[in-house]
DNA sequence: AGCTACATACATTCACGTATGGATGTAAAT
DNA sequence: ATTTACATCCATACGTGAATGTATGTAGCT
């Protein structure tokens, strides 16, 4: 028995012919029935409503855990809507990543452009610590951060993991070995050992404060705890 | 048309002789056809085979993108095994938690009952640091913290998280506490906040290392970027 | 013989993708 | 200014497969 049913409540149904009335006949609330299609603006309008909801919904439960349904429910529209402006799932991640980390990314390439060579260090501490208040502020960041590493194992996602990371990494590296050229760094680690740390302490404190559900304050001690392993990173231990 | 047949005789099935051949007759390899049932060892046996498969699978490509056709099929048996021996996936996890997580987790509890607390800092580098070495030769944590980290979001999963994270956040805590009231640590950071920073550092270690794929050693480097940080967390700096 | 330890077949659900249609805005034609 | 034609935006309905869960058969220990 494939069809059975006949008896499924299935709400939402309709059985009355709504669609040729309507229109102008029923002025019965200010409710228009559910008018498609206003202008241009609109649907972008709808674009940016599935976004939001998709971002919200993987953050909490997952990708995989989240369906297209879910997503236009919360997005107030139907599946139909979601395939018009998306091919499928993995668009919606791509528009989500690419809105957030991408061009997030971009500043980080473009900061360390224009990096201070003469205080590498002092560089670091600075737009380090301004990253962690704007990240602590910015929930728009905190669920892609939630969302992307979660979101692991497929191939797509592995990665931009991976590219942000070797970004980064690229960037410590640069700075150190020139902090190192300059006799700052304690002669304990190697600049690559030192670049190893601060990616630790960056990663760790991003993930250790989502994980314990905001429970230190992200700004003020990660700038605090960021400021003492710095110090300690510099030749004989910031004591001068 | 979905409905059609109808006229199909239900159950009953076995149209064609598949087995009455085989079983006997046929020698023709090594290979016995596919005996079930040898004794009670063996059916241990494939549960462990079960396990390590699906313990390999949710480590690559993540639980959700798992099927259980794949954990049995890697396990050399059919979903049929598997049901017998687990509820459902999530049984699997619960199993693959207690035999892996939640022991180490009492060694935790129970090395934290006989610390040093004459040095807690000291103590902490020690435990860690051999902790450490543990980790980067057992390729069952490694599986188990990926899976771990990356299953977040289900209600089960994530009261797991939290229970190891909180016993290993109340033993710090409590070694820190003491290192306070002993005078042995900087002035600079409070107890709970040099607290923090352990906890960034140990999860940060774990989690950059597994994600950039054993980029660096996590043994040596850990030991010595531990050995770095704690002494940086001294009364001092260490610099006595 | 009965229970154990599976394999195999069957039923069902559920999310996905697609096909379709309807309503409205928009531009061109008259 | 209407009317016409068409593209856009979206809802609804339908088909499909993949994964799950269950029912049943069955060989072998004990």
């Amino acid at each position: 028995m494939c069809v059975s049913q006949t008896a499924m409540p299935v709400l939402t149904m309709k059985v009355c012919p709504v669609h040729p009335i309507g229109r102008r006949g029923t002025p019965q609330a200010g409710r228009e029935e559910h008018s498609v299609r206003r202008c241009k603006a609109d649907a972008e309008q709808t674009r940016l409503k599935i976004l939001e909801a998709a971002e919200m919904l993987f953050a909490e439960h997952g990708i995989a855990r989240t369906t297209l349904e879910q997503i236009a429910r919360a997005a107030g529209v139907t599946r139909g809507a979601f395939y018009w402006h998306f091919k499928d799932k993995t668009a919606v991640l791509s528009a989500l990543y690419e809105r957030s980390t991408a061009p997030q990314l971009a500043l980080i390439r473009e900061a360390s452009e224009q990096a201070d060579l003469t205080d590498p260090l002092a560089f670091l501490e600075c737009s380090g610590t301004r990253f962690l208040s704007v990240f602590a502020a910015d929930k728009c960041q905190q669920r892609m951060h939630r969302i992307m590493s979660n979101a692991a194992m497929t191939e797509e996602t592995a990665a931009w993991l991976a590219e942000a990371n070797v970004e980064l990494w690229r960037v410590f590296q640069r700075l150190l070995a020139r902090a190192g050229e300059a006799g700052q760094l304690t002669d304990e680690l190697t600049p690559d050992e030192v670049a190893v740390s601060l990616m630790v302490m960056f990663n760790g404190l991003l993930n250790e404060w989502l994980r314990s559900d905001r429970a230190f304050p992200l700004d003020t001690l990660g700038a605090k705890l960021l400021h003492h392993h710095i110090t300690s990173l510099r030749r004989n231990g910031g004591a001068a």
